[in-house]
DNA sequence: CGGGAAAAGCTTTTT
DNA sequence: GCTTTTCCCG
């Protein structure tokens, strides 16, 4: 086997023998490289199956990625190869062992906001007030408790409030069990609470998987921690890789420390350092290891390259957030003349919040650009509206599904009819539509109610019936016209309803498309499309080919790199973040993630930041990021230019004529994408006019005149 | 039931 | 401040 592209420490990493391994791997070190090269030498050279290899990543991405390396790599198909997700190899699991498990064949999975909605109706159910226990805050404590590894019962309540929060994990718990339903902790719960009881089972897959892989190691929460344990037991070899200083999801329940557990876990572990980098030029590595120098309680790494020095970071210090925007779009337009491509530029700001002052300038010097982690083609409303139908045809027991629907389109069925629907199930143990039928069967409810519920079970049941003879897509077609879904939305007025419309149409593309590609062996294809539509909705919208400008979080950009980083937005209380600066851990990820932001840049870096910005509504002052204090001033080429020093923010009440140049206030005017809309405020003129107009269908947007016409 | 007004968020996010 | 959700009334 050649491994002639590789250094000498990441051919160590490959060649090793078989037996636990560490692999500390550096930003931008070839992490991915040597996973799918020491997965092709198990294969090649230690003659290893690909049926007794598990390899595990945190995202579908990550997981579809290495899968089409591995299989190019070996020229084999790499089907028997189990490569994915811990969600989605724990889901292939109960799928297998649904009956030991306690679930329902057709069990569903539930996604967050599923889950928000349930929790909700469980408090309610016991009668609790909302005020005093938030559904999120339940939520957030169900799903830490199981991401620890913790059923109700073994909650130690710490007060009160504990003891409450563990009676709706209760609640919840049993509701999920009657509707078949499971959320996505439960995936990995459920997995490790099986392999721990079932003996047979658990000699079965550790039998099977002698060598597993793990990438991402550091975003390992306690349960996948124990998951992997389960799955390894005595004999098997783990090679697990990560990157303590990449670590930035400890609030969602990762422990860094996980990686420091291994050594002692796993007996033998040897250690390889990958601190060698392709990525970026000298400059910016010297800045990053500076910055995470400052870190205590690190296992110490140090990245270099043999590349060149390369330009010198620049920080721009803006005027206020606006300027720091125009400074940053004035930057491209310079990347673009010097032919650089669009997409080769990525924005990256620690809050979502703060990409609109971005997005509007950028859109006033018409620059394409697309904005990372919006809402997901699975997660939209209307889609799940449609989802849900679907879901309920599979399992009438899916009570989160018949909440969602039963009543979309409005078919005149009330809160009243729904409360004593909900009252039944609750008293007598049962589910929704079990409630319902009963109901029915006594008689009830009102003519005008009857009627009404009579027909959602007739609709449904019509639904069950006739799409058990058709292909998925037609089944979808059919549910969208008998829901009257598709009308419904298309009476949304403007340009909402039309792109929902539209959504729903593409569903039955989704599912044609589904069918065609991923032919899933041993789930009927319905029930098969549900589960990837929950747990692989993801990278449907990735890629885009469009030559666009990236804005994304510091937290989406992970694993990603572009030739020209913006990072916006260095400013104390927004980065490090005002929630995160008391702490010394959470101050510590801050810097991580500052970390992770500066490694991303290939070629160029830049750094800006605004001594005025508006944060929630109210203009604030803040100093300059620490982070920026902690690069050696050698490698930074400090900015103070102001590109828009002659564009002071409009006081609400400073008087303006009416008319300046070519608009005025209150005129009516057209654009080519947004529409019509009217001018509410204007600045400048001719064409370099700013005007503000508040828009039909997309809200108020500040514009360059030239790109208005007049009505 | 639908639309408008009032009120409530408001760090990061994958599965 | 802006956007999303909830609430209330016709």
């Amino acid at each position: 086997m050649i491994l002639n592209s590789l250094n000498p420490a990441q051919q160590e990493a490959v060649r090793a023998p078989l037996g636990h391994q560490l692999i500390l791997a550096g930003a931008g070190s070839g992490k991915t490289r040597v996973l799918t090269h020491r997965i092709a030498w198990l294969i090649e050279m230690e003659k290893i199956s690909p049926f007794n290899i598990l390899a595990v990543t945190f995202t579908n991405k990550a997981a579809h990625q290495m899968r089409s390396r591995v299989e190019s790599m070996l020229d084999i198909p790499s089907k028997s190869l189990w490569i994915g997700t811990f969600h989605g190899i724990s889901h292939r699991f109960l799928r297998t062992h649904w009956q030991e498990a306690g679930l329902p064949q057709s069990f569903q999975i539930l996604d967050s906001d599923d889950q928000f909605r349930l929790i909700r109706r469980v408090i309610n159910a016991l009668n609790l007030d909302e005020d005093r226990f938030p559904p999120k805050e339940a939520q957030w404590f169900i799903n830490a408790q199981k991401e620890e590894g913790r059923m109700p019962e073994q909650v130690e309540p710490r007060d009160i409030t504990g003891q409450t929060l563990i009676r709706i994990y209760q609640g919840y718990q049993e509701t999920c069990q009657r509707a078949g339903v499971v959320d996505f902790a439960d995936l990995l719960l459920k997995t490790y609470q099986l392999m721990q009881t079932n003996a047979t089972i658990r000699a079965e897959y550790q039998k099977r998987f002698r060598c597993l892989l793990v990438d991402e190691f550091q975003d390992t929460n306690t349960i996948q921690y124990a998951w992997l344990k389960a799955f390894a037991g005595e004999h098997n070899s783990v090679m697990i890789v990560g990157d303590d200083d990449q670590s930035i999801y400890g609030w969602r329940g990762a422990r860094i420390e996980n990686i420091q557990r291994f050594s002692k876990d796993f007996p033998g572990a040897s250690v390889v350092r990958l601190e060698q980098n392709y990525r970026s030029s000298a400059i910016i590595l010297k800045a990053a290891n500076a910055i995470i120098a400052q870190n205590s309680s690190r296992l110490g790494k140090n990245l270099w390259t043999d590349g060149k020095d390369g330009e010198p970071i620049t920080v721009y210090a803006g005027f206020n957030d606006i300027d720091e925007a125009f400074y940053i779009v004035n930057r491209i337009r310079d990347c673009q003349k010097n032919h650089f491509a669009l997409r080769d530029t990525a924005i990256l700001y620690r809050s979502n919040a703060q990409s609109r002052v971005i997005e509007e300038a950028l859109m006033q010097f018409g620059i394409p650009y697309r904005v990372y982690g919006g809402l997901r083609y699975f997660d939209r409303q209307e889609i799940r509206d449609a989802l849900a139908y679907l879901r309920l045809i599979a399992n009438r027991s899916d009570d989160p599904a018949f909440e969602r629907i039963i009543n979309t389109p409005p078919r005149g069925i009330g809160d009243r009819t729904l409360v004593s629907i909900r009252e039944l199930a609750k008293t007598a143990g049962i589910t929704l539509w079990a409630a319902l039928e009963q109901l029915l069967q006594q008689k009830h409810f009102s003519a005008r109610a009857e009627g009404a519920l009579l027909s959602f079970v007739a609709l449904m049941n019509s639904l069950s019936e006739q799409s058990a003879s058709l292909t998925l897509h037609k089944q979808v077609e059919l549910v969208l016209s008998a829901s009257n879904l598709i009308d419904h939305y298309r009476k949304e007025k403007g340009e909402k309803g039309l792109t929902r419309v539209e959504n729903l149409e593409e569903l039955i593309n989704a599912a044609h498309q589904f069918t065609q590609e991923g032919v899933q062996d041993d789930m009927p294809p319905l029930a098969a499309f549900l589960a990837y539509a929950a747990l692989e909705s993801s990278d449907e919208q990735a890629e885009t080919y469009e030559d666009c400008v990236q804005l994304m979080t510091l937290h989406s950009a992970k694993g990603l790199e572009f030739p020209i980083v913006f990072l916006a937005g260095c400013e104390e209380e927004l980065f490090p973040h005002y929630m995160c600066m008391n702490d010394p851990k959470s101050l510590e990820e801050e810097r991580r993630l500052c970390y992770v932001g500066v490694t991303r840049a290939m070629r160029k870096l830049y750094m800006t930041y605004a001594e005025c910005r508006r944060m929630h509504g109210k203009e604030s002052y803040h100093r300059p990021s620490r982070f920026l204090n902690e690069i050696p001033a050698e490698l930074i080429e400090e900015v103070r230019f102001r590109t828009n020093v002659s564009r002071p923010r409009p006081l609400a009440n400073t008087y303006r004529p009416e008319s300046q140049g070519k608009f005025r206030i209150g005129q009516e005017i057209q654009h080519r994408i947004f529409g019509e809309g009217t001018v509410v405020d204007c600045e400048g003129d001719g064409d370099e006019m700013k005007v503000k107009v508040r828009f039909a269908n997309v809200g108020t947007k500040v514009l360059l005149a030239g790109y208005l016409e007049g009505k």
